[in-house]
RNA sequence: GCGGCUAUAGUUCAGGGGUUAGAACGCGGGUCUGUGGCACCCGAUGUCGAGGGUUCAAAUCCCUCUAGCCGCCCCA
């Protein structure tokens, strides 16, 4: 017996109508990333492995277990097997692009955005799977172009706040019971001053690490900042006992902080300092920040995070250029969008309705069959929507399909043809009339 | 990667060793020849996630696998 052949673990196909939503929220990213022009850019879904182990960090847990990775085996004498991987992430591809194609020899601050699959090979949940989506942006170039200006960071706080506002998605309040979302900033400081702190961090867990739990045990060696963001409550006064990022940022860091907050307080984008923020990717520098999401999410409520990463195309081997960047969970978006329209819905009591084509020709027999079709093919090329039947049908099984898909059902008899006359019923109002062909555009869209 | 829960019709779910597996919604048809939605009637839903085992008998109990979900880990 012939097994079906299935989407492999952690994929999924995105079926109508919910690609339509997907639509919608890339439409919109799109228009507000147009506004502050930002312009798009592709990159490929297959990277030199080297890139990701010396950009996003080799002792990550994304680089270290789970990138989808494998030699290319080398197809004539002339080449080389290489070590490909499944980008993980896209900050990493476009400072890559950056470099390969000197956009910073044009002087000009870069401004992009991206939207696409990415791979990682985690255990599946709800909000979290192997080829999940990312909408991202990057601002960066040479330090001259004011890339390193905290009015950047400022500016792309700020579209993310305007871009959730279109969404729909309400900023959490005490009036909303914070079923909304939430922006926690934070400065990990400069690549001088990070290792600095880590160094005391280290320094510090060394008496207290043993009355910790396993876990902590594990990240005071291998990840002190993550220690940080631990949920172990017995933990947590140990925590707070240890050393503040805050206490070892430099002079610069600490004014240039102090500048994104005053920004953000001036566009009116609320935050919350969180000392605790940390982030994943070693590239990260200053800024570094996370929106979440109370709203369908589960424990996977990092709806998007993002940051500053001054020395990431050094890192790959390019011209210091300072960037700030951001990638939101689409899948997770969606998810949130989805359970806000849903319990919405709850709450009026209507059933949502799908979105409905203009008209739907039904042909009474066969033999209209070809006209239905021509006459669909004329309304079509007016910008309407139409859904055509077959002659087939019974009157009744066209109305019932009619009913479903459209607002107007238009009647395609032999009398209609000869008399270039279709007969059309709204549906909302029951009216019903005879409506000449070339009349018939302009009455469906009324 | 670790721990747990779950898998039955297109969908949401009931059935927890006994012979022919159910409901609702949805679907097809009819009452109803070119006027639907309501109503009533009829019908099909399906290898009970896959494979193996125990048993006279397995959807039901056991094992393995696969997948989804929940909590960790981590992250978007």
């Amino acid at each position: 017996m012939a097994q079906i052949v299935k989407a492999i673990r952690g994929t999924r196909d995105l079926l109508p109508p919910e690609t339509a939503l997907w639509n919608r929220v890339e439409r919109t990213a799109r228009e507000v990333f147009a506004r502050y022009n930002f312009g798009e850019i592709r990159t490929p879904v297959l990277e030199a492995t080297e890139l990701f182990a010396r950009g996003v960090g080799e002792e990550t847990d994304i680089v270290s277990k789970e990138m989808y990775t494998w030699e290319d085996r080398a197809r004539a004498a002339s080449e080389k097997p290489q070590s490909l991987t499944l980008r993980p992430e896209n900050t990493a591809g476009v400072v890559r692009a950056y470099i390969e194609h000197k956009l910073g020899d044009t002087g000009q601050l870069q401004k992009l955005y991206y939207i696409g699959p990415q791979f990682r090979r985690e255990r599946p949940q709800k909000g979290r799977y192997r080829q999940f989506f990312q909408i991202g942006a990057e601002v960066i170039g040479p330090a001259t172009s004011g890339s390193e200006s905290p009015l950047r960071d400022a500016e792309i706080l700020e579209m993310l706040a305007t871009l959730l506002d279109e969404l729909g998605i309400p900023r959490a309040s005490a009036a909303n019971e914070y079923k909304g979302w939430r922006l926690h900033l934070n400065s990990v400081g400069s690549s001088t001053d990070r290792p600095r702190y880590v160094a005391a961090l280290r320094e510090a867990l060394l008496p207290v690490k043993d009355r910790m739990c396993p876990d902590n045990q594990r990240r005071a060696e291998t990840n002190p900042l993550r220690v940080l963001d631990s949920k172990d409550e017995a933990d947590q006064e140990i925590i707070n006992g240890l050393p503040k990022i805050a206490d070892y940022l430099d002079e610069a860091s600490t004014a240039h902080f102090t500048a994104v907050r005053a920004a953000l307080d001036a566009c009116e984008v609320p935050y919350t300092v969180n000392p605790r923020l940390v982030r994943g990717l070693d590239y990260y520098t200053r800024t570094t920040f996370e929106f979440t999401v109370d709203l369908g999410l589960g424990t996977q409520n990092a709806l998007l995070g993002g940051g500053r990463y001054d020395g990431l195309s050094e890192m790959l081997g390019g011209p210091k250029a300072p960037g700030i960047g951001f990638a939101i969970g689409e899948d997770r978006l969606i998810l949130t969008l989805q359970a806000l329209a849903e319990s919405a819905a709850a709450a009026s009591g209507e059933v949502p309705t799908e979105p409905k084509v203009d008209a739907y020709i039904a042909p009474l027999s066969p033999a209209q069959d070809a006209a239905a079709l021509a006459l669909a093919r004329t309304l079509r090329s007016k910008g309407l929507s139409i859904e055509v039947g077959d002659g087939t049908f019974r009157l009744k099984k066209s109305f019932d399909a009619a009913d479903r898909v459209a607002r107007s059902i238009v009647i395609l008899g032999e009398d209609e043809v000869a008399s270039q006359t279709a007969t059309v019923k709204t549906f909302s109002t029951g009216d019903q009339s005879k409506v000449a062909f070339s009349d018939l555009a302009t009455t469906l869209r009324s």
